[in-house]
DNA sequence: TAAATATGTAAAATGCACTTGACATGAAAT
DNA sequence: ATTTCATGTCAAGTGCATTTTACATATTTA
């Protein structure tokens, strides 16, 4: 699952720090978001989204995931 | 966080168990989610949402969760 | 060159999303 | 009356999202 949290701070000029404290969570947690170390809980990725002015699936891109074994 | 899981699976005329099939979980996370025991993961609440053919945002209703103390 | 800023890694701890399996209940059908 | 179906409860287990703290490294700035 990509995710253009990374490319939305940036067009927002802000750190890591600065995006974490305005979402309550920590800076450890928005690396490993950007860097896809993990998923973002549901209420994690609503804040994201209102943060930046938008919806979920427009930062998280749920691109075939369909692993059918 | 208020979801509209229940009604869109009635509306559906499905029932738990089905639907949990239908997006490869237990009846049992079916049941815990209707009945607001937990929330979903971003990669259920996806599911959920391409199930019935809408968006998050749509069935996950995030009202003023700003607990700010 | 040294201090500050931004990003990253590593590791241990906690809480919760989700599973599994077993059992209970009410309604509908036979 | 009893089988079936839909919904629910309970409890123990696994994995992962998130925190915390401490250290590393590159770039900028004084």
């Amino acid at each position: 699952m990509r995710t253009k949290i990374q490319e939305l701070r940036k067009e927002h000029r802000i750190t890591q720090s600065e995006l974490a404290d305005a979402l309550d969570v920590t800076r450890q947690t928005i690396i490993s978001l950007e860097n896809g170390k993990y998923k973002a809980s549901l209420v994690l990725a609503h804040k994201i989204a209102q943060y930046f002015g938008t919806t979920i699936e427009e930062i998280f891109i749920f691109e075939e995931e369909e692993n059918l074994c």
